[in-house]
RNA sequence: GGUCUCGUAGCUCAGCUGGAUAGAGCAACAGAUUUCUAAUCUGUGGGUCAGGGGUUCGAAUCCCUUCGAGAUCACCA
């Protein structure tokens, strides 16, 4: 049982003999103290005063001599207002430290699918992608660590308009351009002639619009427009040429994906493409109709009306019994669930699709799926630059590519300036660099908020100092440093006799913290939770670093203690940023 | 116009389902290394938690409202 229940049921206890009112375990409420005040855990007094009838500092005063009493644990008390603050033995800390393993594997709690990444595949990936693998890849393992089985899933968007246009413009302008003429990386090349049809498309729009046209009609008339949408209605009807076409600059694509996902440390169990999936769900549509879900409009288009749940009537098939987005997402979910039986699927897409999924798991629940109460958006905010919102037509990205390959460099500088490659040969400081760069830009983008949206200044390098993933880097590798100088000291000594002071004391208590912050960061989906952990970790260490010598203290027993301490910290903010897809080097 | 997010220090962000004097990092300034890695540590300055109202013993947090930013409301995906 763990200190904080075994604290509230001594409270439940002290409230029912002292005034008679039995109150459940679960209404106390036991905080961890604040810093700035002496004590373990909080007890807030103030819901009880209707109980006792009495000042809240005299009944803060009269718990507090009862637990201390009554509970071996607690070694003392002080009242602050009606705060009742209760200080924990050292002992106690020093046994549970003693005693704690972590557990290597937790209760199984059942299997969920996460999906993202998502890309299309007309365009390299930018930095808006970059944060949604991070959370997606994340948020796995974090789920997975937390007791899930987890399955990583990918739905490649390989078909459609804009594809088309990339196609087009390669056709018309490329020259028979490839990765291997041009040497371009093959994601790069295909986006290449993306921008390039978007600037030959406006030229046209240009053109019609001076010759009288009015904008939308020009937009909708443009021969380049009308150009692609013929070469989509070839796709679909399986014309070879235009299918080999499709093949061939897809295929680009993936080679460049490759690339992308292994640097950026994320991988996938299973892949959905939608040239695969695009016509699936029209079975369901017809169940919906059935069950009277759906309704028909005069033109044969098929509808929902969510307005008594607050929603507008959202069309679900059209006319011509083709499919719109929605459909085949309905029947994309259905698919997953046939193939894996998922308790929980997870949808990492970007916070503008609220509302598409709000429809979509709604639809599901009307149609009686089971297992439509485990779907979750886990809804991300976009990443905007200091000049707005990024384009990928417009060129005003962050290329996934460039912006590694930076970070990776930036890491080079700084690690040279300070001079700490001596004795590495040139394979392994490169590893470093990659290590350290990668750990500063995954840091950045996990730190925040999933939910919230989040600023990059490109002028501005990311920091590499302060709080920060070489930050939390530095204390580990400094740790190991320190091992390789203690030899094979044993670790495990008698640590009745230590004296702890206030500094080990606090480690010990934010070491023990592991398992609960992982598990609060699983059902948050927040790889933030653990970035924001590892850096109280790597503060608690730094500061009894400052603050005592560890190698050089004389007295075996607290020797011994420091190294176990060390060497547990170690483990922890490595297990910790391993969990983020964040790898610590021995030495920096 | 309807709906949904968001607004915290000069900047980037924490602040868990309401709790004590609102916290970090960066930037600025002042210190710490004859001693285990100074990518570290200690300290100083910096706030009308967008504004106003309400609920509560207690509000950055919950409710209402005004202002500001963004997203969405496609027979695009």
């Amino acid at each position: 049982m763990y200190l904080d229940n075994y604290l509230k049921q001594g409270i439940v206890d002290a409230v029912e003999e002292l005034y008679g009112v039995k109150m459940t375990e679960e209404s106390i409420k036991l905080e961890v103290t604040n810093p700035d005040f002496k004590g373990d855990y909080t007890f807030v007094c103030f819901p009880v005063v209707r109980f006792s009838k009495k000042k809240p500092e005299d009944t803060a005063d009269e718990i507090g001599k009862y637990l201390k009493e009554n509970i071996d644990q607690v070694d003392d008390f002080n009242v602050v207002k009606g705060f009742l603050n209760l200080e924990i033995s050292h002992s106690y800390w020093l046994e549970y430290f003693k005693a704690h393993q972590f557990r290597n594997k937790l209760d199984n709690k059942g299997k969920v699918m996460v999906e993202y990444s998502s890309p299309n595949t007309n365009k390299p990936l930018h930095l808006g992608h970059i944060r949604n693998n991070l959370l997606g890849y994340g948020v796995a393992r974090i789920l997975e660590a937390s007791g899930y089985d987890v399955v990583k899933s990918n739905l490649i968007n390989d078909r459609g308009i804009h594809i088309c246009k990339s196609m087009l413009a390669w056709k018309k302008f490329g020259n028979g351009e490839t990765p291997e003429s041009s040497n371009l990386k093959g994601d790069h090349l295909v986006g290449k002639y993306y921008v390039e049809f978007d600037k030959h498309y406006k030229a046209e729009i240009k053109d019609l619009m001076n010759a009288g046209m009015d904008e939308t009609t020009a937009e909708k008339s443009a021969p380049l427009m009308l150009e692609a949408q013929e070469m989509l209605r070839k796709w679909e009807s399986g014309d070879q040429a235009t299918i080999d076409l499709w093949k061939m600059m897809n295929n680009w694509v993936y080679k460049g994906f490759d690339v992308t996902y292994k640097a950026l440390g994320v991988s996938f169990d299973k892949f959905y493409y939608e040239s695969q999936t695009y016509l699936l769900g029209k079975d369901l549509i017809e169940e919906g109709l059935s069950k009277g879900v759906f309704y028909k409009k005069p033109d044969n288009s098929v509808w929902i009306d969510l307005k008594s749940d607050g929603l507008d009537e959202k069309l679900v098939l059209r006319g011509d019994g083709t499919s719109v987005y929605i459909t085949q997402d309905i029947g994309t979910a259905q698919l997953k669930y046939d193939e894996y039986k998922c308790d929980k699927s997870i949808y990492v897409v970007g916070n503008e699709q609220d509302y598409h999924f709000k429809v979509l798991f709604l639809i599901l629940q009307k149609l009686g799926k089971s297992w439509a109460d485990g779907l979750y958006h886990l809804s991300y905010g976009m990443v905007d630059l200091p000049s707005g919102k990024m384009k990928s037509r417009e060129g005003t990205v962050v290329d996934a590519d460039d912006l590694m390959d930076e970070m990776i460099e930036a890491a080079k500088v700084k690690t040279e300036e300070l001079g700490k490659t001596d004795g590495m040969n040139e394979e392994e400081k490169n590893e470093l660099y990659r290590m350290l760069g990668m750990g500063a830009l995954k840091f950045f983008i996990l730190k925040v908020d999933p939910q919230k949206r989040m600023l990059f200044n490109p002028e501005e390098s990311i920091d590499l100092q302060g709080d920060t993933g070489p930050f939390v880097q530095y204390t580990h590798a400094r740790i190991r440093s320190m091992f390789r100088a203690a030899k094979a000291e044993d670790i495990n000594g008698d640590y009745d006799a230590v004296e702890a002071r206030e500094s080990e004391i606090n480690l010990i208590k934010r070491l023990l913290d592991f398992e609960s912050e992982l598990l609060k960061a699983a059902s948050a989906y927040s790889p933030a939770i653990l970035i924001a952990y590892a850096l109280n970790l790597a503060k608690a260490f730094n500061r009894l670093y400052n603050d005592v010598s560890i190698l050089k203290e004389d007295n075996v027993h607290l020797r011994r203690f420091r190294l176990k301490l060390s060497g547990m910290t170690a483990e922890t903010l490595k297990t910790t940023l391993d969990l983020i897809g964040i790898q610590c080097p021995e030495r920096m």
